[in-house]
RNA sequence: GCGAAAGUAGCUCAAUUGGUAGAGCUCCAGCCUUCCAAGCUGGAGGUUGCGGGUUCGAGACCCGUCUUUCGCUCCA
């Protein structure tokens, strides 16, 4: 099976077993939206849940947080993505390559002073005692030349004013303005590409404040550090973690889970002394690789990728990339983001940021190492690591999810060998009483073969099989997902068994 | 966003040059069944993605639109 293929499989396999659906689909669904349904949800908790564990619980120097969605508008001009995140684009239909409007103007207009000066220059050298002011306003040509750039100009700053896309269309129409690769003029329209999603908080529309919905998580780590630190009594270096949605609007989203416009992250911010940071850097990203491998999905399918490029607040930036079926991709990036946020923050709200080392006696902005995994991301990895199909001695087929025990929606499935003479019953009651320390099934229908195949369909690690000797001894049989193989033990050990080979 | 392909039951797919929308699996109710998916009976489930057009007649042809997939592009 090609890996196209693989990944089909594995997306309808979601759907078919209620892991993901997409959004909103008997209304034809909304791009790039999906929804997690009724096992993907215990799956994601589990993950979730498994994160939280390692990184705060383990951690006497982390610390959790949940802050809200949405934020001030101002912490978005601090963070850089109010400028970063909003511009009007236009494509090349020949080129195929994507230019900002308002940048392919300002180098038309660039161009029309730099003709104007070349040709001042020349007469200045031609001429003993120019009149710069005189040769503009007398000379054809640059009359022509400086009345073209001034009436581009003052179209350009109303249509800027008035954020009036149309209007930017219609300059570069006008002013013949070409595609500097294709050389056509064949664009498209300029569209207004907000990165960021926006809505009004206030129920009077003309008194509403814009509002965003926050692109990253890490923002309300940062404005909340003097809270935390405070009321934590945490010392330099302690961590933030935050498990919370985001939303970007991309201009394109794809490939299943794997990048949507709505997505949830697992940040942690490690606040730390300057100068320490790439130390702490190169802490983060074994102890991070060290837990993706701890999944036991296979030490090779992952793999670090250094940035060379960096973004405008980071001196260090990594990601650890998952070999997907669609290639190796990032599932978490570690950065380096220095005092950068914590700095701006400190500029924008005007409030006072630092840190007082009680030993130093000194203050000072922390720098910042930042661990933030995509969730959904992570989900993906996992299912798709784990999604088999495999060919059994007896030439038959099994869909299994390898999930790593700990995960599986279901720890536990528990199957009556047959629908009748009290076995049911009994079966029933070990249900019930398992079921309050496990996520359980319980099913009756069809044979028993069929019922393990279901179970490993979702990856259920263990099936407990209720047969007649049960009735005469309380034994059960256990069978292992894996392996297929089973143990006969107690009724009254079977949550010792489960225990030891849950982690 | 550009280009290409696709969309029929929960899933996989049929439906002759345009002529009554079907099958298998799944699901549900029973029967049968003493450990690895295939037995028996009955049942549910579809305005063929949506909207328009051509036609006596459209799942099929045309236009638009939505969604999905692949490639490009984008991803501070």
């Amino acid at each position: 099976m090609n890996q196209d293929n693989l990944f089909k499989n594995i997306v309808s396999h979601c759907k078919e077993y209620g892991f993901i659906f997409p959004s909103s689909e008997i209304y034809d669904g909304l791009n790039a939206v999906y929804d997690y349904g009724q096992l993907g949800v215990i799956l994601k908790n589990n993950i979730k849940a498994r994160w939280w564990k390692s990184m705060v619980q383990l951690h006497e120097n982390i610390v959790g947080i949940d802050s809200a969605i949405f934020m001030h508008p101002k912490i978005w001009e601090a963070s850089g993505h109010v400028g970063a995140f909003n511009d009007p684009l236009i494509d090349n239909k020949d080129s195929k390559k994507r230019y900002r409007a308002d940048v392919l103007i300002e180098d038309y207009i660039a161009k029309i002073e730099n003709k104007i000066t070349a040709e001042v220059d020349k007469a200045k050298n031609k001429f003993e005692n120019f009149d710069e002011a005189l040769f503009l306003s007398t000379n054809a040509k640059i009359r022509e030349l400086v009345q073209n750039k001034e009436t581009v100009f003052n179209r350009f700053k109303l249509a800027l004013d008035s954020n009036d896309l149309a209007a930017l269309n219609s300059i570069i129409e006008d002013a013949a303005i070409v595609c500097p690769i294709s050389g056509t003029r064949n664009w498209t329209e300029v569209r207004q590409f907000n990165l960021m999603f926006n809505t009004s908080m206030g129920s009077v529309s003309d008194e509403a404040n814009v509002l965003y919905l926050r692109p990253e998580t890490a923002q309300g780590i940062f404005v909340n550090f003097l809270n935390v630190q405070k009321t934590s009594r945490q010392k330099i270096p302690f961590g933030i973690a935050q498990i919370g949605k985001a939303f970007r609007n991309e201009i394109v989203a794809r490939q299943f889970i794997f990048r949507m416009r709505e997505f949830e992250q697992m940040e942690m911010q490690f606040f730390i002394k300057p100068g320490t940071e790439l130390t702490w850097f190169e802490h983060w990203k074994k102890e991070r690789l060290n837990w993706h491998q701890s999944l036991g999905l296979g030490n090779e399918k992952y793999r670090y990728h250094n940035h060379t490029k960096l973004a405008h607040y980071a001196n260090a930036a990594c990601d650890i990339e998952f070999q997907f079926p669609f290639g190796f991709k990032e599932i978490e990036g570690i950065h380096s983001r220095t005092d950068f946020d914590l700095k701006q923050h400190a500029q924008y709200s005007g409030k006072k940021i630092q840190y007082f080392d009680p030993e130093t006696q000194e203050s000072y902005t922390p720098y910042v190492v930042e661990t933030s995994v995509g969730l959904d991301r992570l989900f993906l990895s996992i299912l798709s690591a784990a999604y088999k199909e495999e060919t059994l001695e007896n030439k038959e087929t099994r869909t299994i999810l390898s999930l790593p025990f700990a995960l599986a929606p279901y720890a536990v499935a528990i199957l009556p060998l047959v629908k009748k003479e009290g076995l049911p019953e009994k079966a029933k009651s070990i249900f019930n009483e398992l079921k309050q320390n496990y996520m359980v099934a319980y099913d009756e229908k069809d044979t028993i073969g069929k019922r393990y195949r279901r179970q490993d369909a979702i990856g259920t690690p263990f099936c407990i099989a209720i047969d007649f000797q049960t009735l005469e001894d309380n034994t059960v049989t256990i069978r292992n997902r894996d392996t297929m193989l089973q143990d006969r033990i107690l009724i009254n050990s079977i949550e010792d068994y489960i225990k030891q080979l849950i982690k």
